[in-house]
DNA sequence: CGACTATCGTTTGGACCCGAATGATTAACG
DNA sequence: CGTTAATCATTCGGGTCCAAACGATAGTCG
């Protein structure tokens, strides 16, 4: 479905496609087509890693890539509250309480309430889920290393840079407003 | 709970205290840090754009990520058939079928059999999605625009060819095996 | 032509994802 | 001390996500 050779061989075919139809559709100039195309390709290269690492590694243990995350986040913390938990593993309280209860009925997780304040609680790997975590995650890194090393070090380094930037900007967005720059 | 200054000041406070973490469980030495810097950064970034151009853009108007998407695959191609809106969007035929009923509900797409295979479907937006559109995506790459200034021109190219490498990294994980490289 | 295989989108079952409401618990206030 | 407000994790309702099975349809084979 490719025209002409596109002015940038580096582009990923459906972005060939997408870019001829937007000038067709008149609408390449009234876009940002670098940020669109910064922030599709960081959808797009996540969703690919991930769907890898979860094939190749997480799948023959049945654990979905946020299991995976919270019993990495218990596993480099040690036990640690409920709601750092999800903050750290980037779900909602909501969510964790499910995948909680799935990796709890799978023996790899616990919960214990708080001494002294009943409404907290904290969550800790057992130790069939350390056991896992200790062989799983080498596995889990050599399937990254599998990934990354399709860049040099020195790219690994860079992208990691403008992904961070990136992060801190969207830091900086969501706090644009009131009282902020 | 940061320690000592970490070596690059670049680092996010998550992965200083992550690194710590690792040197101190002496995992350090054994894992692919590059690869792992590199691939967790690609993970967060992608999940905090997300998460952001939903809170502002897509919320308002009641749409996922995923049924925004699913829209903006049809409102650049048209109508198109069923299969390929799934592989466009990057998600199965069973999700999907579930997004398409909630769109349909909204009026927003329609869904039309093949003429000669009744097998085969067509979607295409309705009047009132291509209205939606037509106004929601220029907000949303503004969205992007405002994320994307973070970076200088320069480092947004240079974002998207290292994730483009990535994801060509990533195809080749997934074919290597017999008959592969 | 009938039998068999393949393809298509849907359904199933289970897991995850969110925001908001809920009940239990703790803190603050007069 | 009792009342009110705040905080915590869970529940709820609805949406998404997947793999695999399913029923409908089309293609292939002898």
């Amino acid at each position: 479905m490719s025209r002409a050779p596109a002015p940038d061989p580096e582009l990923l075919p459906a972005e060939i496609e997408v870019g001829e139809r937007l000038r067709e559709l008149g609408l390449d100039t009234a876009l940002d087509l670098d940020a669109m195309a910064a922030l599709s390709n960081v959808f797009r290269a996540a969703n690919a890693a991930r769907s890898q690492l979860e094939r190749s590694v997480l799948t023959v243990h049945d654990l979905s890539f946020t299991a995976f995350t919270v019993l990495w986040v218990l596993w480099v913390w040690g036990e640690h509250e409920f709601r750092d938990v999800a903050a750290n593993s980037g779900i909602t309280k909501g969510t964790l309480t499910g995948v909680l209860s799935t990796l709890e009925r799978r023996q790899l997780v616990e919960r214990r309430r708080h001494d002294e304040d009943r409404r907290r609680l904290y969550v800790a790997l057992t130790r069939r889920g350390t056991s896992l975590m200790s062989k799983l995650f080498v596995t889990f890194n050599r399937g990254e290393s599998a990934i990354a090393a399709g860049l040099d070090p020195g790219e690994r380094h860079e992208l990691a840079r403008l992904l961070r930037k990136l992060q801190r900007s969207v830091e900086g967005v969501d706090q644009s407003g009131p009282g902020n720059g």
